[in-house]
DNA sequence: CAAAAGTGATAGTAAAACTATTATTTTTGC
DNA sequence: GCAAAAATAATAGTTTTACTATCACTTTTG
């Protein structure tokens, strides 16, 4: 990615952290290796014990960040879908045609992710491993709807609404439109998902990738309906 | 469900459980209640003493039964998963039709759950939830690909194979039977949890349901396609 | 340069996720 | 009907997690 821009900042909800770690070396420190840790360890074997060692630091420290892991992990996901929002609309910002739009769009959340340097402490590749692997966790819990009416699913709800709306422009009778939004969005990281570890229940691979199956199955969808 | 039928036992795969619940009253209770209790609180929440408690037995007796809670997971998936595929097959069986085979099976997997009464300690509306609210997190851990080449998701492959194979004989150009058959599966529950909990990105709900939106992807994918 | 803000070190707690041992109860095989 | 075996229960203990609290030290800044 080659699309410098000077003091870019992917704000996330107010809330979801103590303390903004953008705001002192600690902070994005904290941020980035987390990044890396939970890549490697897992989510579940992610500690903030661990995540001090790593970075010299201490545990207590961290905690004046964030509350927990889970709250990490809620920065870290809209953090991600922050990004690609603003992926997303940069890139086919100047599209005027609905169609090639959408399909941009398509191609710009299914394609293969490349370091962003606008933002030199996040690895935006491993933080797509953990999207895929972890972001569900984020969500299906029992304090869900307690943190969804704080916001803290914002981002990603915006990303989706964004999608729909392109869809939308594209075939303005089409009944599901949010409902395919919502499905292609996380299909296309659960076909990686499968294609990575249950390679016998997808198509997607090398060759053939999620990509080139939500293009095929949205264009289906918006082409033949009523 | 009326379709009584006498010593009916779905298998799950060898090696989730260290003895097998369905040889004895406490393994029966073992399993009956801890669908109570994660519906309840949840997986996270849930833990082998509370469990312990609630069917006034020991700890210990229910580790002689299940290695962790985790493999009790894998356990309660791949029943549901046994139990679906079983009612798939059962129903679907005398449709000579292929596009009504189709629909019929995306009707399976998508309607609402009603007790079984051929599995009287099993509460499969309870276990329907679970699997909306957790069957993600059964996968989505570092050691997916040691357990899978173990078999313990071979249940849910199997119904994601027939699925595809439902697919493939309504049109037997389409590229990506399989994907779409393990997206359709994954996004009919994923509908469900949106219709629960963001309802502003999904377009399911009580008059538009996750079956209508279904069928009408499937069969707009498999109309036009090549 | 003093106050305040940020960070680090240490200690402590409650609960989770087990393992181990021994006692008691239940089942079963003869 | 009873002894042996199997299953279950009770108790205790270990390690780790996910924190909270306190205080000391260091850095920033007005």
């Amino acid at each position: 990615m080659n699309y410098l821009i000077q003091s870019l900042k992917i704000v996330t909800q107010e809330g979801v952290f103590k303390k903004d770690p953008e705001s002192s070396d600690l902070g994005r420190k904290i941020v980035g290796e987390s990044i890396l840790l939970i890549d490697e360890l897992g989510f579940e074997s992610f500690t903030f014990k661990k995540l001090g060692v790593r970075i010299g630091s201490n545990e207590s420290s961290i905690y004046r960040y964030f509350e927990s892991k889970h709250m990490l992990l809620l920065y870290l996901a809209s953090w991600y879908w922050g990004w690609t929002e603003y992926k997303l609309v940069f890139f086919s910002a100047n599209i005027a045609d609905p169609k090639e739009k959408l399909e941009k769009a398509i191609e710009i959340l299914s394609e293969n992710i490349l370091e962003d340097k606008n933002f030199s402490h996040i690895n935006e590749v491993a933080l797509h491993r953990i999207i895929i692997n972890e972001y569900s966790k984020s969500y299906l819990t029992k304090d869900v709807d307690n943190e969804n009416s704080q916001g803290y699913f914002s981002v990603y709800k915006r990303l989706v609404l964004r999608l729909r709306e392109m869809i939308h422009a594209v075939n303005p009778q089409y009944t599901f439109s949010l409902s395919l939004a919502s499905t292609v969005l996380e299909g296309i990281f659960h076909q990686q998902f499968l294609r990575d570890h249950f390679p016998t229940i997808t198509n997607c691979n090398d060759e053939l990738t999620s990509h080139d199956f939500f293009t095929d199955l949205v264009f289906n969808c918006l082409t033949i309906s009523k």
